[in-house]
This record gives C-alpha cells, sequence and structure tokens, in this order.
DNA sequence: CCTAGCCGCTGGTCAGACCAGTCACTAGGT
DNA sequence: ACCTAGTGACTGGTCTGACCAGCGGCTAGG
C-alpha cells in the first residue's frame, strides 16, 4: 500500500543538483565546476560531503578532476568511458561468456550495416574507400596505422547507420572482446585471417553498402564475426550463433 | 612513444583491491565487508579514502550499505541498476531521441525472440501460456496484476533466448522508453491498443514460438514496437524504423 | 518468560589541518 | 624590451578527530 522511502544523505542531493544540471545542459561539456571549497560555501555542506558527491559524478563519467588546476572540476564531453566500464563490471560479475558477447555483436552490428546501407551518404562510401586504399598501402609491419585505417572505415558505417545509441553500445561491447580476447585472439585469429582476407571482406563491405544491399551487409558482418571468433568456441556455443544467420530456404513470399 | 601516465590517488587503489574481490568471486553477492573504521585499518588509509572509495563502489552498483546495521556494506546481487543509471545518463547527455530507442529495442528485441523460437523448452512455454492465461483472467481494472503477467511472459522468452547480456540490455533500455514517454504513452498509447489487441499479440507470439518459427516472432517484435510507438515519431522517424523490417520482395535463394 | 531500556556499534557529516602539485604573476637578469 | 627564475596563492588528495542519529544485541526489570 505504502512506498518505500529511503533516507537520502546530503552528497547524494549534491550529486542530483549537479547532475541536473549537465543533463539539462546548464554546465556543457569542458565547462568548470567552482572548486571544492567554493562548492562548500555555496552548497552548504562540509567537504568530504562535496567531494564524495564529486567522487560518484567522476565515477559516472560526468566530471574530471585534475589537482592544481586553478579551474575546478572539468564537465566530461560524454559519459562513455563509464559506460564501458560498467559494462565491463556487468560482464565479469554474472560472467558472461565470450559466445554471449559475440552473439551480441553479430545482433548489434549486422543491424547497423544492414542501417547503414540504406542510409549511406556519397561522403560515408567515400570515407571507407579511402579507408581500404590507405590499408592496402600500409606497410605489413604498421599494425599501429592499420588499426586505425580499420577504425574509420568502421565509424564510416557507425555514422552512416544514423544510431548512436546503437553504435556507442556495439563499440562497447567490440572493446570489451578484444580486451578479453587479447590473449587468445593472439594466437588464434591473426594466423587465420590474412590480411588480404582482412581487405576483402572490406572490400566486399563496401560494395554491398554502396549497393544498398542490406541483407548482404548484414550478413557479412554476421558469418565474418562467426568465422573469426567461432574456433575459440564450443560446438554448442557455434550451433547458438549460427541461429543468427538465416537460413534461405524458408518459403518466399509469394507477393 | 610513451604511454601517459595517470597519477593514481589511494582511493583508487581501494576500490580497484575490492572491485576485484568481488569479480573474483572472492566476495559473494550477500556477503558484508568490513565495516569503515575496520577497513581504515586494513587499508592503512584514512577514513576519508575509504569513504571516497565506498562511494564509488555504490555509484558501480556494486555495494549497498545501511546506516546502522553493524554487518557493514553488502555486496549487491547486480549492478544492473548501476547499469540503468549510466544508460540514463548516456540518453540524457547525448540526447538520444525515442527514435533511436525504439529503434535500438527493434533490433535486440527481435533477436531475442528469434533465438528464443529456436532454444525453447517445454517449461518456457508452459510459463508464457500460464502467463496468457491469467492475464485472460484478469479484470480490466487490475492493471497492476496485469502488468505483472505480461512481465512474466516476456521473462519467459528472456529465458529462452539464452543470452543474458541481450536480455538486460534490452530490458533497460525498455525501461528508459517507458520512463521517457510515461506521460506521452498514457494519452497516446492505451486507447489505441486495446487489451484484445494486446492478448492476440501474446498468443500469436505464443504460437510463433512454439512452432519454432524464429523469422515470424522477430517480426512480431519488429512491427509490434513500430506499430506501438509509431505514431509518436515524425514520418521520417518512422521510415528509418521500417528499414528493419525485411521486404519479403528480395529473390529468393534457389536452393 | 517477556519487555523496556541501555550501550556500543554503524554510517553520515563536519571542521581543521597538512601536503604536493599547478599556475600566474613578478622581480631579476640579459 | 624580452626572457627566466622564483615565489606565493591557489588546486585537489589525505588524514585526524569529533559529533550525531539510528540500528541491534544485551541486560535488568517486570
Amino acid at each position: 500500500m505504502f512506498e518505500p522511502v529511503e533516507r537520502s544523505r546530503a552528497f547524494e542531493r549534491v550529486v542530483e543538483q549537479i547532475e541536473q544540471a549537465i543533463y539539462s545542459g546548464q554546465l556543457k561539456p569542458g565547462d568548470h565546476l567552482p572548486a571544492e571549497r567554493a562548492l562548500v560555501e555555496e552548497f552548504k555542506v562540509g567537504r568530504s560531503t562535496v567531494r564524495e558527491a564529486l567522487r560518484i559524478l567522476e565515477s559516472l563519467g560526468l566530471l574530471h578532476t585534475t589537482p592544481g588546476s586553478p579551474l575546478g572540476p572539468k564537465v566530461s564531453a560524454s559519459n562513455v568511458a563509464g559506460l564501458h566500464r560498467m559494462l565491463h563490471g556487468f560482464v565479469q560479475m554474472e560472467n558472461v561468456s565470450l559466445a554471449d558477447l559475440v552473439q551480441y555483436r553479430m545482433i548489434s552490428g549486422s543491424a547497423a550495416n544492414l542501417l547503414a546501407a540504406h542510409l549511406r551518404s556519397p561522403e560515408h562510401l567515400a570515407q571507407m574507400a579511402t579507408a581500404i586504399k590507405k590499408m592496402e598501402s600500409t606497410p605489413p609491419s604498421a599494425t599501429r596505422q592499420f588499426a586505425e585505417q580499420d577504425l574509420q572505415f568502421h565509424q564510416a558505417i557507425a555514422d552512416a547507420s544514423g544510431n548512436n545509441l546503437l553504435n556507442v553500445v556495439n563499440g562497447i561491447i567490440n572493446k570489451l572482446i578484444v580486451n578479453l580476447m587479447a590473449d587468445a585472439i593472439n594466437k588464434s585469429v591473426d594466423p587465420d585471417r590474412t590480411r588480404e582476407d582482412f581487405l576483402a571482406l572490406h572490400r566486399q563491405l563496401h560494395d554491398a553498402i554502396e549497393q544498398q544491399d542490406g541483407e548482404l551487409a548484414a550478413h557479412l558482418a554476421r558469418s565474418s564475426l562467426l568465422d573469426v571468433y567461432g574456433p575459440l568456441l564450443s560446438t554448442e556455443e557455434r550451433k547458438r550463433l549460427q541461429l543468427l544467420i538465416p537460413q534461405a530456404s524458408r518459403p518466399c513470399d509469394p507477393s
């Protein structure tokens, strides 16, 4: 009949006020909050209270404090870093398997490609094409630059898909997979997938998106992920991922 | 050539140690940490340092402190609450549109249904069936119980899909949509979608999953979301969501 | 045996102090 | 006039010690 009431703590109300100021745009990214000792007077609370509030806001990815700076805590540009940390914690805590992560990426990655195929502009195609060209002309030793251009390529697709939420979560999950599998990938993935295969896949993807073939673009994302990470999974898990790849044997819609 | 080094602060190292203890299973959900004053002696730092660390862990959703309890901070069962908060902040900060949220839910919801159709067990089907029955026999006034059974129904699908990560993110996005649209839904959605339509959809979904028709189950998720939230969107946005619904006019694979 | 009160603990808050580091300003040299 | 080195007023990070309200177990009284 009655709702439970949680005793509010002073620092929580401080957090709420600053949080609201950021979300409402009153405090823009790059702005600076007053110094801790100034906030103490403004909020009429002790310094430790202010500091605990700032620690929370910092862990939420909304603030960044730099000691010594006379400008005070800086409002962050985005809180994706906090999201990444939280999702990392979730994966650790709930023992999310690699199979689940890859499956998730197959879902969201293919959807992003599908959308990109329909919504891409000539600029997006150009960015993808130049990224491929630069990758081709990069010496095999320069792994750093190669990865940079790969990022550019996928960034173009993400931009074209037009859904920021989808791209951010997709990117985080991707990073999580790479982080968790850092060792396994180095010994298993690199030898299998040669540089030429990698480039061929990118060219196919570019062509599919250019021709607005969303289904093909989506399929390429799904199958390539399965190719790359399949060897690291059990037969059972691979079977689960296979379910996401449509079997074209279904009867066609007569319309 | 060299990587930047961030000055580590004492409370961060405290956070890391406790975080690691939780992630590694050394501290299980429901366990209790020593009291603050005991942690002070254990970590050899001041109480404010310990408290700032605890505030961070609490905001990450890993801990829950109850004043007065002689047991100390309790390790939470999961950090989905923190994930929800962080994602909520992201939506606020980046001005993620309702269209993006609904689109995301169309993607992950349809994938969950597809997987559930293939992986469902008889128990899952039974849970779905009883949920439908209870919804049918609920008086129209008891909105509370009706929603409870709806939750049960979708929980069965989530369980059947076999991907915890997918379900959690899906659930959070769903909650965000409901929260953000609380007012708009009450005046727009309820009149349109009658109780009977709602139940019919659930029956169709149950049947599709029973017959392992993944494509149909996925399609139902996509189209029903579009039906419900479409009226709240602009024509342009609706068109973007339409892209996710496959047009069966594509040529069939001759195999 | 049950109950009412006490007392020791908990977390929440505050004040005050010190440290190391940063930045701006200024006085000195060129 | 310019550059440089030094200084001092700040910043955040840490610690100490204190007080409060509230919870819970213990105990003395019914």
